[in-house]
DNA sequence: AATAAATCAGAGTAATATATCCGAATATCC
DNA sequence: GGATATTCGGATATATTACTCTGATTTATT
């Protein structure tokens, strides 16, 4: 797996949420959390942080929960990436050298400059309203098991 | 940081054992450990799952070591990743599912699919006989320091 | 044979990521 | 106003990753 547990659920989250944007309501982390089969708690923690930085709007009490503060068409995995990942996890020089540059490069920076442009290309290129028109058949949802590594 | 710090530092020291692997001779864990500024026991473990997966060749004793186990012209990012990673770091769903086929994609089944073959593709297109001859600039090779996040 | 330089093997510690728990605050409904 | 359903915030627990320590084994040199 390339990105880490959070990040995975947080896409998965707002691609649920994209996919129902035209309810233009309130969702429940319990639902999204149940539907997904994500962890209720830990859920609430990631969506609070994609919250701070702009991208959910959240509201307490009886018919709370959270959705997308901007239409899904305006949203793309990139920013959700950015946020839970943190900006370096693409940015950042491929084999973790604080300096890393055209006049100080390491040995794979022009090719790692290339692929991430492509990279963050892909993750930008398609809004999470046409993504969350397919978001993968019933049994595709659940949590995968024990990964092997990492 | 898109690999995780075992990764990072195994791929520094096979870029190392690559730039020196003209000499034909062991090169001690410690020194590369004191080159690239790795810490010492970490990366012995780390050099020795390289061993058992056949990357590189160790010897004890007084003028003991490791080298590379094959030609650095044989050798290239992508086996090395496997080996740090594991195999599903760049093949398994980028949404982290399970199951996630042609049959019963997730949302970013195709695209991921494409890219991941560019990415694989750019990992061992070009052998570490080719990358360590430019090692990057002395200052550069300092381990970095704390990031900003994972 | 003694010494020294190195890897090997396994346990131990520290830090971070992942996940849970609980009480407080807030909003809706009756 | 009381009951209920929700997020929020902070503390705690567990798992994984990152790293350290120590003692054993191996090998070269003298």
């Amino acid at each position: 797996m390339i990105f880490s547990k959070r990040c995975n659920h947080g896409l998965r989250a707002m691609l649920y949420l994209a996919a129902r944007d035209a309810e233009n309501a309130n969702v429940s982390i319990r639902d999204i959390s149940k539907e997904l089969d994500l962890p209720f708690h830990f859920l609430t923690k990631i969506l609070q942080d994609l919250g701070e930085a702009g991208l959910v709007v959240s509201s307490r009490g009886v018919s709370g929960g959270v959705r997308l503060a901007v239409p899904a068409s305006e949203l793309d995995v990139l920013r959700v990436v950015d946020v839970l990942e943190g900006e370096g996890f693409l940015r950042g020089c491929v084999l973790g050298f604080e300096e890393c540059s055209g006049k100080n490069p390491c040995a794979l920076h022009d090719q790692w400059k290339a692929m991430r442009e492509d990279l963050m290309a892909m993750f930008s290129s398609q809004n999470l309203a046409r993504l969350g028109e397919r978001p993968g058949k019933k049994g595709n949802r659940k949590r995968s098991a024990a990964g092997s590594k990492r």
